[in-house]
DNA sequence: ACCAAAGGTAAGGGTAATTCTCTTGT
DNA sequence: TACAAGAGAATTACCCTTACCTTTGG
């Protein structure tokens, strides 16, 4: 995060009344009454009337360790002359009696002094921990023992620890510690980074590990080298690390991937010969019989050695997902038990979904396989919803709970809060959508080009006045098309698109995708005068925009937005299309490792100066989060970093999801 | 030599996502 | 009969914990 080199912290004065939203990432987005701007814009411009505030919850999980919560507000300036800047907020939560302000940008040596204040270090954090016992203990006096998925929270957290303490030393690359540091030169390296994550070193070890060992998430095997890994175990017998390092994986890779390997390993449909077999080495190993209910406590690899044709995972999955169901008399899943799961999860009322004991849940429930199976059952009902992973875990159950009680005409289309559009098409995405805003401002900047979208066509209905949906898109730039006012809208993930500037009397951006794809975007902007600036970004039912302008309808004319919508046609007839999907999304995954891994990520609120965007708008998006590169082929000269906008929207179905 | 802590490994249970295959509808 | 779409089964890359081993430093 940008929290770096921020020079002073400075009080945030309330003005009028302020609101705040959050959005998916727990930014925190200030709204505040446009009277105190009338003399910021120099180019004739409007300072957007948001800022996007970082909520930095140091010790989140343990409120009550605490007495009281302080936010200090910092301001971070962009660039000289540009009045828009990114706002930091920082909740620090105190303990009786401590005043000391404690700016998390304004690291010294942080880590020691949280530690000195007894701050985030949760004895949990600070030993390596490895037994049951220790958990136990430790559990029984009351501490926090976190262990599972980790949640994007902790991730974060994480990986600013690790920014800090990089900082703090003048380490560039977290590697260096990692791999190449002996151990008394990275003395204090895990305890550090541990801060305020309630598990074990051990486990952040591990992670860590991980995240920064490039042989890892490599992906998919080839043939090439399952042959050479068959090789090489035959060879180096269980040595994993040797394999791995010739292999160019991990270790842990490549003892995961011999374990799905096993020379008599069958494939495909399971025979009845072997179903027999596999109940009958179960229930033998575990001391059941049939017609029991087997979930847990069975020794998969035991199991696939009596099996002897199917690997351990073949084995455990057929037993969870289906044959103790069937041996066990169990009943068909319906459409009513995908309502009532929705329903008893809800009434389980959990502020997460790490809480839910599918266990409990799965009891008594004839067309429940497993606690497993229903689990993945779950995913398989969340995953309807495109953007289920940025949803807050009660916003996409209730969701969830209108979507699946809802008549079946309804489902399948697109399920949008704040949706727009009398006569959007439908989509087979279903897609929840939180209200969200982000600052987006665009600035106006004298243009020579002539106004464009000029004609008329469909209507796009607007919801009137009330806030609309907001969503982020992924980091994208503007690459010139050597057509004047029009540009290629570059998103990190190779995914160009035609974009049309105009900007007299208004900024118009368009863009869009082939006609037939469901990819199409329309980016839309209006601005009047140092009035209301407005960016709309309607991917199907979807529209972004800034809330700058209250009243919103009235201000979009109609015959704008329909020039618009005929705009987008003509472009998309002429569009081309890059790569194919499965180049596409290889580059993506690489993308999203990369974001994981990377740390200092190029800041978002360059300046935007020249390369082909002297005339026509200028559009800056001001985000503290991750920054995908772009692709080689697109020259960086010529690309406008404009900052960084996620879409979870566009990100699922560049995922190919649904 | 001993001990405790830190660092590391192997095994194995598990998750999340993709790919394959079968079924159903047109 | 051919095809498309959807659902469910199978597969797999990766994740996490546990138990135990090794190294290091006092």
């Amino acid at each position: 995060m940008n929290t770096g080199d921020v020079p002073a912290t400075v009080t945030l004065e309330s003005v009028n009344s302020v609101t705040f939203t959050q959005d998916t990432d727990g930014n925190i987005i200030l709204h505040c009454p446009q009277n105190d701007g009338e003399d910021l814009g120099s180019d004739g411009t409007t300072e957007p009337v948001h800022k996007r505030l970082r909520l930095s919850d140091e010790d989140g999980e343990d409120p009550q360790d605490s007495t009281s919560t302080e936010y200090s507000v910092v301001t971070l300036p962009i660039t000289e002359g540009d009045e828009s800047f990114e706002v930091t907020m920082t909740a620090t939560e105190m303990r009786d009696g401590e005043l000391e302000s404690d700016d998390l940008s304004e690291t010294t040596d942080r880590d020691s002094s949280a530690q000195k204040k007894g701050k985030d270090v949760s004895a949990v954090s600070q030993a390596w921990f490895t037994t049951k016992e220790d958990k136990d203990t430790l559990v029984n006096k009351g501490h926090k023992w976190k262990q599972g998925m980790w949640s994007k929270e902790e991730i974060d957290l994480l990986m600013n620890n690790i920014e800090r303490y990089l900082k703090n030393r003048g380490i560039r690359d977290p590697a260096e510690i990692i791999f190449e540091m002996s151990k008394e030169e990275r003395k204090d390296f895990y305890r550090s980074i541990a801060c305020g994550l309630n598990r074990p070193l051990f486990a952040v070890y591990r992670r860590v590990l991980r995240m920064y060992d490039n042989r890892n998430h490599v992906g998919k095997y080839t043939d090439e080298e399952i042959n050479k890994l068959k090789e090489l175990r035959q060879k180096h017998g269980n040595d994993w690390a040797t394999i791995g390092a010739a292999l160019g994986r991990s270790a842990s890779s490549v003892k995961d991937r011999c374990r799905l390997m096993k020379d008599t390993c069958n494939t495909g449909k399971w025979t009845e010969e072997e179903e027999r077999r596999l109940a009958e080495v179960v229930h033998e190993l575990t001391g059941t019989e049939v017609g029991d209910v087997v979930t847990q406590g069975v020794s998969w690899a035991s199991v696939a050695e009596l099996v002897g044709t199917r690997s351990e995972k073949q084995c455990r999955s057929k037993w969870l997902n289906y044959l103790n169901w069937k041996q066990s008399g169990g009943t068909e899943w319906t459409k009513e038990d995908d309502i009532n799961l929705v329903r008893r999860i809800a009434e389980l009322d959990v502020d997460d979904e790490n809480e839910i004991n599918w266990d409990i849940l799965s009891g008594g429930w004839s067309s429940v396989r497993s606690p497993q199976w229903l689990r993945s059952k779950w995913w398989t009902i969340k995953r309807q919803v495109a953007n289920h992973k940025e949803l807050p875990f009660p916003v996409l159950l209730k969701g969830l709970q209108d979507v699946v009680e809802a008549p079946p005409s309804a489902i399948n289309k697109v399920v949008v809060v704040g949706s727009r559009s009398a006569n959007a098409s439908p989509s087979p995405v279903t897609a929840l959508q939180i209200p969200v805003q982000i600052p987006v401002q665009i600035t106006h900047v004298s243009s020579s080009d002539g106004a464009s979208g000029t004609s008329d066509s469909e209507t796009i209905t607007l919801n009137s006045g009330a806030l609309q949906t907001f969503e982020l898109l992924p980091s994208f730039h503007l690459q010139p098309t050597g057509t004047p006012g029009t540009y290629f809208l570059q998103t990190g993930t190779n995914q160009s698109l035609p974009l049309t500037l105009s900007a007299n009397p208004t900024v118009t951006l368009t863009a869009a995708a082939s006609p037939s794809s469901p990819d199409q975007i329309i980016l839309h902007s209006l601005t009047t005068d140092n009035e209301n600036v407005t960016v709309q970004m309607s991917h199907p039912g979807i529209i972004i925009q800034t809330v700058t302008s209250e009243d919103l309808s009235d201000s979009l004319g109609q015959s704008e937005l329909e020039a618009e919508q005929e705009l987008v046609k003509e472009e998309s007839s002429e569009n081309q299309n890059n790569s194919g999907e499965d180049e596409q999304n290889e580059e993506r995954s690489k993308d999203i490792h990369e974001g994981e891994k990377t740390l200092d990520s190029p800041k978002a609120e360059e300046t935007v100066e020249s390369s082909g965007m002297g005339e026509g708008a200028v559009l800056m998006v001001p985000s503290p989060s991750s920054f995908i590169p772009t692709n080689e082929d697109i020259s960086t000269d010529s690309v406008l970093p404009l900052g960084t906008l996620t879409d979870p929207i566009l990100q699922n179905q560049e995922e190919g999801s649904d």
